[in-house]
DNA sequence: TGTTAACTGTACAGATCTGTACATTAATGT
DNA sequence: ACATTAATGTACAGATCTGTACAGTTAACA
């Protein structure tokens, strides 16, 4: 397989496994959607377990891109970059078609803790929460290990409220609470 | 079907459902593991959609029913009875079997917003938010739709957080930052 | 151009899943 | 005791899904 093809398949299969879950999406249904032969996705991957791991891990280093990306885009101030994560978040939720964390919903359909895919998503999103906790020390807070767990609670709780439209721009709300308890207002 | 044994079917299968996800389990394992007949399981319920859709809804009332009771026996003082909500949510946690939300779960499987699981979760989570409001209300909280919001957030965030293990006593964590943010101490 | 590697399409075996049919057994009420 | 209802067990049709086989086609490249 081309080096190229294998790119193609994982960022296509990727939006068809986010789109319409794992269980639910069979391997010809995958081959339909990316236009890739199915003989040639086996060749690659030795199974649809083996895929869906390295589809999620792709979406792992996708999203911290992103989401790092996207905070030094909307903010040089460390204190307010804290902030502008949840910007960043709501701007995802915007997007269409959003359909939530894609780590919440593999841990949700193979909830074992010895399943891999599990933990995957636990160690994604560990890894969010170190890249917080830096933040947070970055912006000179004594605290930033409790600040980091702040975040990742607010912003979990910002994917599940979105993802099932509990309110509208549940990111901002999170921000505000995040604001209220640091007690510093974003520039 | 006796109501007993419709009792009996709902209780078990939302267990399995819960406990293996939806798409994952067949009806003959729910059959094997409820020890009810698939032949009366499909005498009471038309298909498989029907199962699922009636075993979220008791889901919706027993988890509502306990929380609210379990929130009640902690505590008589109104203010308080906003910061128990995350004791009970800790106490369910560190139940045996804990797996998570079911309704996120139902929504992470069955995510385009018009099928009936997820409606059935959203609006789960809006008579939960409703709840939550309540309680803000009764404690004497000009602010208590933002309040109610809060806790939504804090509380999907708590159990994703325990869900994926990200941190231990998720809850209390959530509960301080409650009491941090509403400005009093429980007592 | 000719050879090799990448890739497709189709067909299929085997497993599993939903839903139904039907004959049989257990429980219930009169 | 007897009729009726509740419930079981098994078997099965039809659909779907995973993974493989294989012949044919396209693309890369010397």
């Amino acid at each position: 397989m081309r080096p190229s093809k294998k790119e193609e398949l994982l960022e296509k299969s990727l939006k068809v496994f986010y789109q319409h879950g794992f269980h639910a999406t069979g391997v010809d249904f995958i081959a339909k959607q990316t236009g890739i032969s199915k003989t040639l996705i086996y060749s690659h991957f030795s199974n649809k377990d083996a895929l869906m791991s390295a589809v999620l891990e792709r979406r792992d280093t996708n999203f911290r891109q992103w989401l790092e990306a996207r905070v030094e885009a909307l903010s040089t101030d460390p204190l307010s970059k804290l902030f502008c994560v949840f910007d960043a978040l709501e701007e995802w939720f915007d997007e269409e078609g959003f359909k939530g964390c894609m780590f919440v919903k593999a841990s949700s359909e193979f909830m074992e803790p010895s399943h891999p895919l599990y933990q995957q998503s636990a160690a994604h999103k560990q890894k969010l929460e170190l890249y917080f906790s830096q933040l947070a020390k970055e912006a000179g807070l004594a605290n930033h290990a409790d600040i980091a767990k702040h975040i990742v609670l607010l912003k979990e709780g910002a994917i599940n409220a979105a993802h099932l439209r509990m309110f509208p721009k549940p990111a901002q709300h999170a921000k505000q609470m995040l604001e209220q308890l640091i007690g510093v207002k974003a520039s």
